[in-house]
DNA sequence: CCCTGATTCGC
DNA sequence: GCGAATCAGG
């Protein structure tokens, strides 16, 4: 992913906004956290308090990399593939409201006046009779997450739950009521527990010898 | 451990 | 310019 104006204007107003920024690499995506703050930094709009920022005020005395300079850098090919993330998925819109037209009392709007434009769900930014910022980042209704509908599924690990340490195995088949995911953490490296990395990874056997289960795709049929 | 932002530095 | 690696505090 490349830093498109219009990713520029998105990651100017998530900034602003207060959003960190895992947050608003998340809702970029194609972006890690330290590009967003190394991007951030570069367009000059850094600042916001940083945990890490406590002293300053009459210390002085920081040594910093004394001796850098032999970094002798190991990358760690132990591990093949580092899971970056999760797999973008699209996530449930909430359904455009039509209804409410009744509602819409036509706002007076001096051109003077500075407007509010919003930016997202709960965002809003002024916008100035002066200031063109001229489409404002189209807003994602995202973040807007399905409450766990019955107790059942409570304990349940359901598609947005997952992460890079737990087991994403599926249980059940999408679009069931208790379709979930596995959700015990994760045998390290791997996108499975244990147990089910021994089911996703089989070692290959020699041509010719007989394999036991015929997996059925999907789990097989079903019956409806 | 998890998170955060800041900084460095090889590309 | 970019961003992974690293640092360092909470």
């Amino acid at each position: 992913m490349s830093w498109t104006d219009q990713r520029i204007d998105q990651l100017k107003a998530l900034w602003e906004k207060g959003l960190t920024a895992s947050q608003i690499a998340e809702e970029l995506g194609g972006v890690s956290r330290n590009a967003v703050i190394g991007k951030a930094h570069r367009l000059g709009l850094k600042s916001r308090p940083s945990p890490v920022k406590a002293n300053d005020t009459d210390k002085k005395a920081a040594p910093k990399k004394p001796a850098a300079a032999a970094p002798a850098k190991a990358p760690a090919p132990a591990t093949p593939v580092r899971p970056r993330a999760a797999a973008p998925v699209a996530e449930p819109i909430a359904p455009a409201r039509a209804d409410d037209d009744a509602a819409e009392a036509p706002v007076p709007r001096a051109s003077s006046m500075p407007r509010v434009v919003s930016i997202g769900p709960g965002g809003f930014m002024r916008q100035g009779p002066g200031d063109q910022q001229a489409p404002i980042p189209p807003a994602p209704p995202r973040r807007l997450v399905p409450a766990k509908p019955s107790p059942e599924m409570a304990d349940k690990t359901s598609l947005l739950d997952l992460n890079e340490r737990i087991c994403r195995w599926p249980l059940g088949h999408p679009g069931e009521a208790d379709f979930h995911f596995c959700g015990v953490p994760v045998n390290p490296g791997f996108p499975y527990c244990v147990e089910h990395c021994g089911r996703a990874y089989q070692a290959q056997l020699p041509r010719g010898v007989r394999r036991p289960p015929p997996p059925m795709p999907f789990g097989g049929p079903r019956v409806r």
